[in-house]
DNA sequence: GGTCTATTCAACCTGTTGGTTGAACGAGGA
DNA sequence: TCCTCGTTCAACCAACAGGTTGAATAGACC
């Protein structure tokens, strides 16, 4: 499922290291080394949140002679926006719809004590 | 720091349970029995989510007698998309600034190379 | 071959997460 | 008052995450 990776990414991405990993490859490629160089962890720390990240399809890695250099593939970032879009979307046409609402109630409210007219059933 | 949230946040959706719940208030407040009914874990366990997810400024809560309806602030989807954003466009514009240096590199190869090589894209 | 560098693997420790059950609380309704 | 409903608190547990150290692997250089 799908489901599985975006879990992947949004844990991956959870961890204010591998944040600030992604951070950095979007500058540029980089091997394991430097990339664990700015931290106080050890290398094999950042090994480790190197491989969540390729779990994870943020990066991708290849082979230079005993380096491993890591990739960024920042298509992996439109599972997440398209996902919270999705929602953020829906829930500001709700919005919308009970703004809107509230304001015909709102008007209705004026006239009927304007004119007094009839009767307002508002749906549920 | 911005950075905790972010990474409450991006922890708060890395569970499928949790997103799911994200999903279903985005479509209308909603208190936790209902919450947890499609599920088959615990009401407690989905009250857990749900603190998580409120811990993450996701969800705020008001009172309503013995009710604690669960309302989904879609701002907070913000701060995630910008800082995804920020790096997919940093990403893209190396990637295409790369493609230009190697349109470049192309052109200068086929006119035999009259010029030295001193950019290696070393940025700091 | 020996050695240096870059990286990973393996074992281990500790704190956190996601789940359970059972009891407690708070507000309406009989 | 007592009862029920919706929710949370507390204790517990297995699994995982993030870190460590030490040993192993894989190329490059002498």
């Amino acid at each position: 499922m799908a489901d599985e990776q975006l879990s992947r990414v949004f844990a991956a991405l959870a961890d204010p290291i591998r944040r600030d990993i992604v951070a950095r490859l979007a500058a540029g490629d980089a091997g394991v080394g430097e990339l664990a160089a700015p931290y106080d962890v050890s290398v094999q720390a950042v090994s480790k949140h190197l491989k969540v990240l390729e779990d994870s399809g943020l990066v991708t890695r290849s082979r230079d002679a005993q380096r491993r250099p890591c990739h960024l593939e920042a298509e992996v970032f439109d599972l997440m926006t398209k996902w919270i879009e999705r929602y953020r979307r829906e829930a500001e046409e709700r919005f919308q719809r009970l703004d809107t609402v509230l304001a015909r109630m709102g008007a209705e409210d004026d006239q009927q004590e304007a004119t007094d007219h009839n009767q307002e059933g508002t749906a549920s």
